[in-house]
This record gives structure tokens, sequence and C-alpha cells, in this order.
DNA sequence: GTTGCTTTCTACAACGTTGTAAGCAACGTT
DNA sequence: AACGTTGCTTACAACGTTGTAGAAAGCAAC
């Protein structure tokens, strides 16, 4: 039983148009008739037809947000504020996952792309610039590490300064053997090459060897790597005084080999993590970071692609810096 | 530059129908013609117009699945499960986040569903069965706690015995001051009703008294309540031996709280939870808990909605439960 | 060379909506 | 009385697709 205009037009003795009017607040009409067509509406239970609407109107109000995984608790809580944002401006989100390999987000980026939603929020792990440039013009925010002279706008934390500063942090504790966890030689791996920087960056500030030995890569960022990484770095003839894990998840697990070993956390060890995520509020001990403003980001890239959607297409992209602050905690500071 | 069938008509010299057919896959298009529009429609980039097809179709191919809050980790693996288990069945999903007040879960309800989507998987907090009779048919699962006499399909593990059963491998333990963390009075909470009445349930099976001081309770289920609740158990005049906490946050913000007031788990309190997240894995105890089976229900849930969307509509609501285990891990069992 | 069947293709209408242009009152101005 | 202005309403066409009905062409059988 579902009812077009039409059915509402019949009820209410006007034209079809004249629904139409009032649905969408057109300010030309007639309380009396408004009332009427109103009461008609509120009986049958109309409701649009989007798909029409759509077809007519060539948007769909959707955007979509594509992001590697949904369980990685960084990407939930961003699409949390995605979706809070969207609503805000009357969007809907479609979210999508597509696993970070590249030829899945290649498909996502070209195939989602056309009709079915007006715009894309996309937080790669291994597009490159070509793979973006050979797509049509759907409106595309990129999020995460800048892919290099990427064809579309683009939001995201300073990763080198942010690594810098929570490394400097980290020597500012007095510590000398500092490790490194995340690490990632593939193309993929944009966020492991600048977070490396920053901690290779800050060590030099600081007059400290950059040791290769202390550097532990992890393909995937979970808390499984991060354990596996922490052990072997145990495992070293002389074991390090603290180590900075490119990620929050990385950080838990390193925090769980070494309560395994043995090791009190921050005293033999100090542990600093990247993301802010709530678990590593609560975790024990609790986990210093770096918290990137995930309701800023969201925000801006909404605004940047609502911007897009309704504006010029053609403008040349643009670069949206967002804050960042460092959150220090039992890790690196103790009780 | 979006071409329509039209265009592609054109170019290859053939009607619009006939490209239609070929897009669909009709079979009696001759292999020579066949090739001409493939052709054509690879040099125009020609993709379908959704919104048209789904005006015409009466169909989206898109569902949704609304949950309380996508930063709760196990709705958020629960969301990953679903949207790889949609489209394994070529459908794609759109995720809604309710927050879990009544009124915004009946927004999402009775709002969504109207041509957007073709059906929809719900897990609700708070809705009641009156809110979910008030719709017209759109198809829709729910999950998680059964709505009582609900209209629709659902999707669920049997509460009360998962609880019973964690709560009797606590008393099994040896321990016989059990407390629970999580209880709600208000008529949201089901979930937390159900979980009581499995803890309450085993108790009576082991001969012990039902204590109203040692049951907490967390109107939210997060983290930071979970530490809060546990504080209030470790100042009662004799301490609980062991805690059941009805989710995993709950769980690990408790862990937290004991940590904090110097306490060993398994040894001076053990804790047990339910939902079974990745964090739990990881954390300092790793975390026993119910481990429901989300994959499996993702996957039922998603199967009972296209058989839904496909067939008979009013069919009588079906129940399915779904399986789930016992994890026991280091916080009830020690390294 | 008529009949009937199959294969291949086409014209047309419809899905439900909204933009455009235009119509019709009612009103005020000249 | 003629004219413009404003407010309200309507008819029509179009968005891009697919279902229906049927035409055209080829083939086989009499």
């Amino acid at each position: 039983m579902r009812h077009r205009l039409k059915d509402v037009a019949e009820r209410a003795g006007v034209s079809v148009k004249t629904v139409s009017n009032v649905v969408n607040g057109y300010v030309h009409v007639k309380p009396d008739t408004r009332a009427r067509v109103e009461e008609a509406i509120a009986e049958l239970k109309y409701r649009p037809n989007l798909s029409a609407r759509n077809l007519r109107k060539g948007r769909t109000g959707v955007i979509a947000l594509a992001v590697p995984e949904l369980d990685i608790p960084y990407f939930a809580e961003l699409a949390r504020h995605v979706v809070t944002a969207a609503a805000e401006l009357g969007w809907t989100v479609l979210i999508d996952q597509t696993g970070g390999g590249r030829e899945q987000e290649r498909v996502v980026a070209g195939g989602i792309t056309e009709h079915l939603i007006d715009g894309l929020i996309f937080s790669p792990l291994a597009l490159t610039a070509e793979d973006l440039a050979g797509l049509d013009g759907t409106p595309m925010v990129l999020l995460g590490e800048r892919v290099d002279r990427g064809p579309a706008d683009h939001v995201g934390i300073d990763n080198v300064a942010a690594a810098r500063e929570i490394t400097a942090h980290l020597i500012g504790l007095g510590r000398r053997r500092i490790a490194a966890i995340g690490s990632q030689r593939t193309p993929e791996g944009a966020s492991a090459r600048l977070r490396l920087a920053g901690y290779a960056a800050a060590l030099a500030d600081a007059g400290l060897d950059f040791d290769e030995t202390l550097v532990a890569p992890a393909p995937a960022w979970h808390r499984a790597e991060g354990a596996v990484a922490m052990r072997s770095l145990l495992s070293l003839p002389v074991r390090p005084d603290a180590v900075f894990c490119f990620n929050d998840t990385l950080a838990l697990g390193a925090l769980r080999a070494l309560h395994e070993a043995g090791l009190r956390v921050p005293e033999d060890v100090a542990v600093a993590g990247f993301d802010d995520i709530e678990d590593g509020r609560f975790s024990v001990p609790t986990l210093s970071t770096v918290a990137p403003d995930k309701e800023r980001i969201a925000r801006l890239a909404v605004e940047l692609l609502a911007d897009r959607i309704d504006g010029d297409r053609t403008a040349s992209p643009r670069e949206l810096p967002a804050p960042y602050r460092l959150e220090l905690r039992e890790s690196t500071q103790g009780p």
C-alpha cells in the first residue's frame, strides 16, 4: 500500500504539482490548500519515492564512506563522526569496507561512484595517484595520508610532525633506546613511511642514532602483530627502553607482550601509540598516544565534499590540515 | 560526461532496448550485435543509472543496517560481517546509527524504510513491539534481544542460557560472592534483563542466594561505567570474589578499576564478560567471555532478509537461534 | 507459396518525481 | 476601462531505465 503524489492530489482535490510544492516547502501555497494537502498526506501516510526524486534531480542525497576495515577502532570512531556530521547537513552515509587492498580500493573508487551516491569520502591504504587519476568526476575527499599530487581534496593531520612530537616526548623521559613498531615497505604503507620519518627526525633532533634493528615491521597494524613485534624486540641483545607504535592497536598488542614478559610499563619500557582510540583510555596501563581530532576531520571532510558537490567541481584540489594533540597517560608517565 | 543507454544505442546503431538487453544479459542477442554494443559501452564507459533502474524495478539493491553506536566494538564487528555477507549476495549496505534512544530508533525504523532501501537489519535497544507494529511492510530482521511477540524475523543467541553458563563457570571456580555489572531498569534494557535472569538462574542452580547489593547498574554499558560500577562493588563491606559483566566493554572497565585498586585478577576477583570483542583477547589479563558467532548471526540475518524481500512478506515471523560458546581466558582461569 | 515457429530486434509506455511555462484570479495603478 | 503585478495553481515534459507487445527476418515443413 504505497501511495504516490497522484493519490494525495486526488484526495486533496489539487494537482500533483501542488502536492509536490507542499512537500518541498514551496512558499506560494494558500494556507487553506496547504492544510488540505497535509491532511491528505497524513491520512495516506504518503512518503516520497526517493528513487524517482533522485532520477529527476540528478542527486541521491547519499554519500559513501569507504574505509579499510570497520572493526578497526580508529575507523569505527571516524565512521561514527562522519555519519553524525553528514546527518546534520542532511546527507545519508553509505559505508563501505574495502579490505585495504589496492584492487578492491580501485573497485570501490571507480565502481560505487556512479549514480548511487553523490560523493565519496575515502580513506585509502593502497591507492595510488594514478588509480585516482582515471576516475570520472565524482566528487571525492581523501582522508588519512596524502596521496601525492592526488587529484582530490584531502583532510588529514601532519603525520610527520605528530610522530616527531610523540617520539620527542619519549626522548624527554630520558629514554635512549627507542624502538618503533609498524614499519611497512610496501607501497601501501604511506602512513608508516610518514610516521617513521617523524620518528627518525626526532632521533636526529636529539642526536641519537637511527638503529635499523630497533624498527619492527607490521603489515596490517593489528593487535597480534604488535605483540609479535614487541616479542622480537625484547629478544635483542640489549632491549629497548621505549617503543613508539605507529597506531594504538599495535601498542595494545605490545603492552600485552610486555606484560607476558614480566616487564613493567613505563618503568622498564615506555610505550606510545597513535590514534587515541577508546581502548587506550582503559587499558592497563592507559596508553599515551597522538590524538587526531576525529570529529574535526569528519566535519571538514563532509563539508568539503558537500562544497565540491554543490560547487565548482573543477576547482583545484584543496589540502586541509586537521589538528591533533598528545594525550600523555600511564604508559609513558606512570600512574 | 555521463552517458545513457541512448548514447550507447546510437553509437552501436541499435535500439535502446537492445543495449538494455545486453547490459542485463538477455540471451537472444546476436553475438555480432552483442559485440558491437559491448564495444560501444566500453568506449563510452557507460554505467547504468541506478536511480532510474530502481524507479523502474521498484528495488534498490540496498539494505540498511541500523545499530545503536558504531564505535561500540561489538557492533563494529557485527557491521563488518553484515557488509561482507551482504556483498556476497549482491546487496549494498547502508549503515545507520540510532544512538539507541527509543525515539531515534522509531525514526529509523519508520523513516528510512521508504523507497531508498529494500530491507532493514535492525539491532534495537529501546524499541518495543508496539513501535514496530505500526510500520508498513518494509522487510525487517531484528538482531539481539527478542522483542516480545515482535512482528519481524529475529536472529539472536539465547541470552539467558549463555549468561547462566558463564555464571556457572564462575561458580565452578569456587567463587561464592559473585557480582553482576550492567543491570538496567529501563524498558530499553531487554538484554540486561535476560542476562540478569541467566545470572540469577545459575546462582539458584548452585543453591547460592541472590544478593541485590551485588548487582550494579550501568545505563549504557561503556567502559567508564564498568569502572565506576566495579569501584562501588569494591567498597562493599565484603567485596565480591567474581564479577559477571553483561558485556565486554563493561568488563574492560572493571579490569581497569581492579587494577587501580591493586587487586589481582583472577586470584582476588575473577571477571567474565559477554560479546567476545577483539580487545578482550589482548587485554591484561585476557578476558573470559561469551562468544556469540557473529559471522553466523550476520549471515543468517542477511539471508533471512533477502528471503523476505524476494519471497512471501506476509509469512509469519521466524525465530532463528544463533550459536555461541564460552571463551575462557586469563580473567577467570589465570595465566 | 502458405503456414507456423524461432530468433532478433524495436517502439512505446510506464515507474514517481520536479522544472518550466503558462494560466487564471484578484488586486492596485494609470 | 485597460493595464501591469502578484499570488496561486496547473498541464506538460523530462530524468534513464525496463516490461510489454509486437514487427521483421530467417527457417522448416507441408
